[in-house]
DNA sequence: TATTGTTATACTCTATAACTATA
DNA sequence: TATAGTTATAGAGTATAACAATA
């Protein structure tokens, strides 16, 4: 980087600009170790929440993930073909669905957690723990605010 | 949100996930003051280096913004049909073209790059001042390792 | 009436390769 | 041979509106 740039860094005082800087960095990560189980951001995303214990609809997953409930839709397509997930009905309103893993969406679930967290070392790598702890701590407030 | 989500986040330890998502809120944000403008996040971000001193090539500015060369071109052939920057060539070598703002550029970006920082407290407002100040240095070596 | 999942469409963003002029 | 800018293209991501089934 040109030496001007060093000594006095535009848009810095934006936290956005920070913020999407070091998410693009953290994205590129991601996507690099997740590419090798046949995954995307995205897609890992989705798998990850129907992963969880808590009986999530499209709609939740959605909401969680910041994305439009009809992009959900194409993603859980994939994903079902491929065997990792299956949609089923919600006992308590027969409008949604619930997406729940597999055994082996489970499985790749795993792997591919792995893989993104030793990746993610190595963007963290500027940062000691204490330092680590902080920021997801910070992040985790603008993340989910209330 | 569901109850079930709020005691237990899934994905909430990677911190690539609590990045992305506070990331999303904050570009949103900031895509919704620029509008107003008539600018994007990423055309807003290209005229901020045309305004900067340190006249930056398309080369430079593709770099710092993360963005591909091919991406930097038609955002700045945007920018220069609205008279908003000029190309001007690099004395020191003819294949590269300094980016620099026209005085109404500059108007622009400080009307815009106020209208971001307004907008900001609010994805900002779960933090203190202290906390601000934190996140930006903790972000800031995140983004610009070394 | 409002909400869930779905389909469809258009637009933006991203990634890649090739070309030209200069270095 | 390598680099800066450009063009072209395909694929991924985003935004919006409409519809059927259900609440």
């Amino acid at each position: 980087m040109k030496s001007e740039l060093r000594t006095h860094l535009p848009l810095s005082g934006d936290t956005a600009f920070l913020l999407a800087r070091a998410n693009a960095r953290s994205l590129a990560a991601a996507h690099d170790a997740l590419g090798a189980h046949g995954l995307r951001v995205r897609s890992y995303s989705v798998l990850a929440l129907a992963a969880a214990e808590a009986r999530l609809s499209q709609r939740d997953i959605a909401e969680y993930l910041w994305l439009d409930p009809s992009q959900v839709v194409s993603l859980v397509d994939d994903l079902q073909q491929r065997g990792l997930v299956t949609r089923e009905p919600d006992e308590n309103d027969r409008r949604a669905k619930v997406v729940v893993a597999t055994d082996e969406g489970r499985r790749l679930h795993r792997a591919a957690a792995r893989a993104v967290r030793e990746r993610e070392q190595e963007t963290l790598e500027p940062l000691d723990e204490t330092d680590r702890d902080r920021l997801r701590e910070l992040l985790m407030r603008l993340a989910f605010p209330l």
